[in-house]
DNA sequence: CCCTTTTCACCTAGGTGGTAAGAT
DNA sequence: ATCTTACCACCTAGGTGAAAAGGG
């Protein structure tokens, strides 16, 4: 009913234990979460959106090459765990008719991050993550009812685990990042060579 | 009950007959519409759309460095005339907490524009056009009721209106053009001096 | 010592009017 | 002759990891 866009690469990070960046102004995930949906009713609402909630109760901490626990996690940390996505809510029809990307959900270590009107999630460093996506139907006054779980669906990928960092720690990792991330092209080694070796 | 963002700016323009490129990809507007509401129900949803209609039933051309009319206008011509706002439908709260701006919208004169699934108006070169901005209360279908005048508003502000062309024909629009929007800044005159004299 | 923040060069992505060529 | 199209240099806007600086 729900498939994870992109399953892949998402494989490829996992395998490697993926870090995500979380910066104070917020850093967008990469890969970034996208799905297809079928199986709503075509005419009835819905609002879908991503929560990150942590993965187990751990600290963790990047030593000797490996992730290792390090201590409990603050499971009391405070701050905004959820990303509403931008065309919530609407129909059926509408988020069956083509994938429902979460490019530009944003992650930041910042608390106060939600005083300006940008949604963003907001997490702690060294700690595991699971993303969950929610579907939730819309009653006719636009108000949820999340104790009703007949009206709420939740699915979950283990494959789109990640650990929020402030720096990467695996290299492995930051060199996927620069393998698939359009934007950090600049720093893929053969980007200089593709173009000089052109110029005989 | 509903404000025009910008004012000043789109007088500015209007005191010179405001032209508006299209282009077959689509062309955003310069100054874009933006609106502030109030009056809403709060809890009510609404979609919010702009509409392109004729301003008046003539062909024009630029001759002699005016505006003059040059036969009817082609009133039977197709293609898509409205631009509903990305965030339809939502709340009344949603719609007066903040600007709504519709700086994204574009205008073509591409008639098989709307396949792809970016909606843009599809307008005919030097016929003068008057947008419209449209709230309409959704049913809890979601369906609108275009004929229950009641669950429509429209509004017209009258120094929005522009001519559709492919190139600019008055040079005061150009530099207006040039003077106030930020993508244009590489062509206005000073740009260079800017630097050159803080260079000593 | 370990983690976070700031700044940076370098990139993606795409919005400008000018210009010259194309179309009618 | 007039209008349209395609391409261009130049800009805005903002997403990358690296590296150095900052903090506890």
């Amino acid at each position: 009913q729900v498939m994870l866009n992109n399953y892949p690469l998402w494989a490829k990070f996992h395998k490697h234990q993926t870090e995500m960046i979380i910066t104070k102004q917020g850093r967008r995930m990469f890969p970034f979460l996208s799905f297809n949906i079928t199986g709503l009713n075509p005419t009835t609402h819905y609002n879908v959106f991503v929560e990150v909630v942590l993965a187990d109760p751990n600290h963790w901490r990047f030593q000797g090459g490996k992730w290792v626990t390090c201590g409990k996690a603050d499971n009391n940390m405070q701050g905004n765990k959820v990303y509403i996505h931008p065309e919530s809510p609407n129909t059926g029809a509408h988020w069956m008719r083509q994938e429902i990307s979460f490019g530009k959900l944003k992650l930041t270590n910042n608390k106060g991050a939600n005083n300006n009107n940008a949604q963003m999630i907001v997490l702690q460093s060294l700690h595991k993550y699971q993303p969950r996506l929610h579907i939730v139907e819309v009653t006719e006054d636009g108000v949820e009812d999340l104790n009703d779980s007949s009206k709420t669906q939740t699915f979950i990928f283990p494959e789109t685990q990640f650990i929020a960092v402030t720096a990467y720690q695996n290299t492995d990792i930051t060199q996927l990042k620069i393998d698939h991330n359009p934007f950090a092209k600049g720093f893929r080694d053969n980007y200089d060579s593709m173009y000089t070796a052109s110029e005989n």
